[in-house]
Formats: structure tokens, sequence, C-alpha cells
DNA sequence: GCGACAG
DNA sequence: ATCTTGTCGC
């Protein structure tokens, strides 16, 4: 009998988040981290194959009833895994939740509790939310495919944010999905957009260039500053107060295109994609479940 | 010194 | 992110 495999091993412990660091060796981390990154679509499936078009119903996980009875489900279509966190300020606690979708239907929920080790910082997210994340995923049973990170991967000072810094960890195809900019400008002004819209996100002077740079188009001066990520308009209400555009760039082993693309197939409805929105459902359960109890 | 900044 | 009620509009 063959030993089983531990599937969450760890492919880069190195990068791991350890808050006993001083700033600048964080951020030295991220630059090592950010050249070990992949802003290039290293994956083995398309955006089809993990679309998902039935929004499933945000206390159950389940589509909709009104939903065709269809054959079963695809043993084989990948997993997309998203990933949100809830807190307890009061005990200074985070609730990590890793939700695995695969064929359109939640098949795994996993998560974990972690005390916080240091406050919020921009650009240094991922050392105050890192461990909570891994420890979720590791209470997975299946092997990702796909992760959707709450929060920015190349769009980053370094080029190493939250979903930069867990899918090299990892070594898995990651995205970044972000409900605000954390730099980088625009190449067109972000408006009233149409639903599908985007638009690129270049480097601006707040963002350092890394090596990865130079396997880019974008390399060419002439092409301008990289592009990071983009801004891409999930949803709009015809008549009603403006909805802002999510800001999604790659993780690891996605590049720009590809990630909007990715993200686009996981939206079924509503303006963040199903992996996020059903994480963010499941965090929030366990941190009702925890205040319950006390 | 001022500005600016994911979750 | 979290603390929090109602409220404006389709």
């Amino acid at each position: 009998m063959s030993p089983p495999i531990d599937t969450n091993a760890l492919a880069r412990p190195e990068f791991l988040p350890d808050p006993d660091r001083s700033r600048e060796e964080m951020e030295s981390l991220q630059r090592e981290l950010a050249a070990a990154a992949t802003f290039a679509d290293d994956l083995d499936f398309t955006p089809a194959e993990i679309a998902i078009d039935e929004a499933a119903d945000r206390s159950t996980g389940l589509p909709p009833a009104r939903s065709e009875p269809t054959g079963d489900l695809d043993p084989d279509a990948p997993v997309v895994v998203g990933i949100d966190q809830a807190f307890r300020p009061e005990r200074d606690e985070a609730i990590s939740a890793a939700v695995a979708i695969r064929d359109g239907c939640v098949i795994e929920y996993a998560d974990a509790v972690t005390p916080l080790s240091i406050p919020y910082v921009p650009g240094l997210l991922a050392f105050r939310e890192g461990e909570p994340i891994l420890a979720a995923l590791e209470a997975l049973s299946v092997e990702p495919d796909l992760l959707v990170c709450d929060g920015s991967g190349r769009i980053h000072f370094r080029q190493a944010g939250i979903a930069t810094h867990v899918g090299v960890i990892r070594d898995l195809p990651s995205v970044g999905v972000a409900k605000r900019l954390l730099c980088g400008e625009p190449d067109e002004p972000v408006g009233e957009r149409p639903e599908g819209w985007s638009t690129a996100i270049r480097a601006d002077d707040s963002v350092e260039r890394v090596g990865g740079d130079v396997d880019d188009a974008d390399a060419d001066p002439d092409a301008g500053p990289p592009v990071i990520g983009h801004a891409y308009q999930s949803r709009q209400y015809p008549n009603s107060r403006r909805v802002n555009p999510l800001y999604v760039s790659p993780g690891h082993r996605a590049s720009a295109e590809t990630t909007v693309e990715l993200v686009a197939a996981l939206c079924a409805g509503y303006k963040l994609p199903e992996p996020t929105r059903l994480a963010d459902a499941h965090a929030d359960r366990v941190k009702r479940r925890l205040d319950g109890d006390g």
C-alpha cells in the first residue's frame, strides 16, 4: 500500500508569514515572493470550465430550487476555493473560511480560528491574515485547483499582495479580488460602467518593479508601465446608484488578462464572485456561532 | 511635511 | 474588517 499523500503540504514554507519580523524584513520577504511568483498563465483549465451560472443561496450554499435537476456533477471539474475572513475585535481573533466549489456546487466548507498577532497595515495584510488563511486551507480535504482571495494580488506596492503570498506558498494558481484599489492607475477613469466592462490597472510610482516584469509583454518601455491588474465591473444596476468595480489581479500562475476572465466566469449575478460570497457567508456563520457560545 | 493606502 | 437602523429605489 502506498503512503497517503499530504496534498496540503506547503510548497514554499520559507515564505510563511511570520509576524515576529520587522517591517523591513516583511517587505524584503515580499520582494522575494514577487520574484518567485508567476504572473503568467500556468493553469490546466480554462475560465469556461469553472464557470458558475447560478448564484447559490447565501445561507445554504445550495443552488436555487428552480434549478433544473441536471445530471450528476462532473467529478473531474476543477476545484475553486474561495477564502474570506471575519474578525472578533474584542478577542483579537480571525475566523478564516474556505469554501470549495466544483461544477458550480459547494463540495466542502472549512474554517479556522486564529489569534491575530499584528494590526492591519496597508501593504502588509498577508502578515496579519496569512496564517489564518493557510490554517483554513489545511482544514480542507480537497486539493484546490484555483484560489480566490479577498484582497489584492499583483496590485500591491511590491507586487506581492495576499493572493500572491498564499498562491506562492501553496504553489497554486490564485487570483486576488479587492473591493478597493490599493495602488496603481486605471487606464480609463472608473465611472459608471456597464456590466462586463474592464480597464487595465498599470503600475504607478508607488509600485516597485520586479523580475517578473521582464517576462511581460509590457517589458517594452514604449508600452508604458506594466499591467498589474484590472478594474472589472462585475455588476451594475440600470437605474440605481452606481456600483464600484472590483479590482482583480493575478496572485500566482495567472496572467492579468486571464484573471479577469476567471473572475468573470465565477460571478453569477452578484458583485462578488460566488466563491468569495460563499466564503464570506461561511465566515459570518462561524463568527455568529462563536459569539453565541461566548 | 503632505498625501495615501487591500482587509 | 467591525460597531449599527433605517431607508431610498427598482
